[in-house]
DNA sequence: AATGAATGAGTGTTCATTCAT
DNA sequence: CATGAATGAACACTCATTCAT
């Protein structure tokens, strides 16, 4: 039941967002009174946590595993890649919530989740750092930035990925990932300084 | 008196969030009547409007003007970045508005904001297409996943940037554009078939 | 200037109703100013009031006219009545204020209308009390009933007298008149205590 | 509980009028709050929509009852005029609200009470057409005409109509179809074509 | 004679939450 | 486990009216 309204919500929040949807629309969905709702969550904004929790939880796991193997920075940057792009992919509404709800969060719960959010983060910051310290990759750019851009590269795309199209997440994920290891500029490495 | 309302509603807005400001507290910071809010927009949802509006009839002119010039491929795609990282450093309340906030218009006018971005996204595409074309940048990519990517990388910084950082806007544009143009990666080309 | 808006509000008032009709949308359609029209009136109720006094008084000079002349009592009330059926039909807006927004007028403005009004239907009752006695009219029905039906003949016709149907003001008003006078069944005088 | 709101509405309605009355009076009034009063109507017009149904309603089960019955003409219309005004007399708010707040109703709503309105009316009229076919009335008046008479006497009554006053509610409709029936003139059936 | 800016009190409505049963 | 009734605080929005200019 707790997870059927999970579903529930994540779908309407998606389409609608948090604040457009209210308990009622949950318990409509779902066809169970508010009374229901609340036996099961203290509050709206308890469902929002467990939204957050799931996914985010279930990021780092995923990363984990990519950091433990024996890789080198750049297939670990490609893990990290295609595992965002394919959980935007099959958890889109999830992804959705994740990425545009946050500010709903308050308090010691936004704080857990930003905790988490930070984690995820740092470790890719961590392999580029590393890909740095090695000679696997250029050390002439700020880590940070890079990790920044990297990201960004694959979160933004919750906003116009549709799963339909005619690049696939993985093949997004390469092209983005050569992007970033290659560039995109033809005659040699302009705007490298020697 | 109008401008002042804007003004105010866009620090409250970044702080809060759309619906999560009301209009008294609005009218609470600048000091007037809810009449007074009512008497310059007819709804909550104009003044959302023209906020967006500013912002991306601003940021359409700038890129218009880059557009214009006698440029590389290359020189204008850092063109656009810088913009759009200057844009987010000097006007970060109406950025974070932009980009968060898009879903609260409705109808007409979100028809309208939408046509507007499209329309600056594709002006920015036509510039790799025609890069590609010319042989200044790779031609084994796709275009508009390359587009995406670099817009990506500048507006998912509303999210972390801080004009107070070790990096300014203008650092980062260029060393993002560096990633983009050449790649973060050492030894070569990897990743690109021969 | 003060016409053109008593004519632009009954206008509105007529279609939407006194309440539902804000002083903004007077001003839009006479295109004037609300400080134009806190020139002319000082207040909203004044405005209708303007409209009820110029209704009632021009009934009332009428009836005072058909009053006066020498005429039997049945042709007084086919004069009343036609006079009613007319003023229905050449001043349908200000009939229906009229009738159906009595009750916005409060206090001293409430109660000259309502005297107006008093005085009006206590001219019809003395003409059928008179007709009563010289023998013209039936005794055996109560005269203040008799003038409340035959008003309530007329003026209910507010409510769905179309200048454009079959039967004109002046049609109706005779045919109201025959019903009153002779009654509509057939046989004798059915109803009747010998 | 619904029923209390309705009966409280029902009194402020007919004393200060539908848009006069707030739902915190009627919440006010019946010692609830406004939350109280939206978990059992979605809207006022809602509210208003219950009223004026029960109210048509009722009219059209008593008139099917009257229509059904082995009757003259004669006596369905005294029929239905007694009805009409032991409605008023017994039900004086409801009535009020009926025949003054109709437009306050809107689309759909509108549209049903008026379909009704319309059959009540109907109903009436084919009574009378069918007695001047079957010649028990005069065939020489128009029997729209003579219908929308007879239902103006009535309706018009809860303008004025006092249960504690000298005459009742079923002696004022005895009277009024004797003035319908045999009419007031006393010298035969003057206005009569020979 | 008329404007434009502003007020302030009020309106209908929404909604997360509570709680006796 | 779950319901149905109820709360209370807030919300976007309206409008008759005022007044300096």
């Amino acid at each position: 039941m707790k997870d059927t309204i999970v579903r529930a919500s994540m779908k309407l929040f998606e389409e609608r967002g948090f604040r457009e949807t209210s308990i009622q629309d949950i318990c409509d969905a779902v066809g169970v009174t508010k009374g229901a709702f609340y036996y099961y969550f203290t509050s709206k904004e308890e469902l929002l946590m467990e939204i957050h929790q799931q996914y985010i939880d279930d990021l780092l796991n995923q990363e984990e595993k990519i950091l433990n193997e024996e890789l080198s920075a750049s297939d670990k940057i490609l893990g990290v890649m295609s595992l965002l792009m394919d959980s935007i992919r099959n958890n889109r509404a999830a992804a959705r919530i994740f990425f545009a709800e946050l500010r709903q969060l308050e308090g010691e719960r936004l704080a857990a989740i930003i905790t988490k959010r930070r984690t995820f983060r740092t470790n890719v910051e961590g392999v580029v750092r590393r890909g740095m310290e090695t000679g696997e990759l250029r050390d002439d750019v700020d880590p940070g930035a890079m990790t920044m851009a990297i990201l960004g590269i694959v979160n933004w795309s919750y906003q116009w990925f549709q799963p339909n199209g005619k690049l696939g997440s993985l093949e997004l994920a390469r092209q983005f990932h050569r992007m970033i290891m290659s560039g995109i500029g033809k005659g040699g490495r302009e705007g490298l300084k020697p």
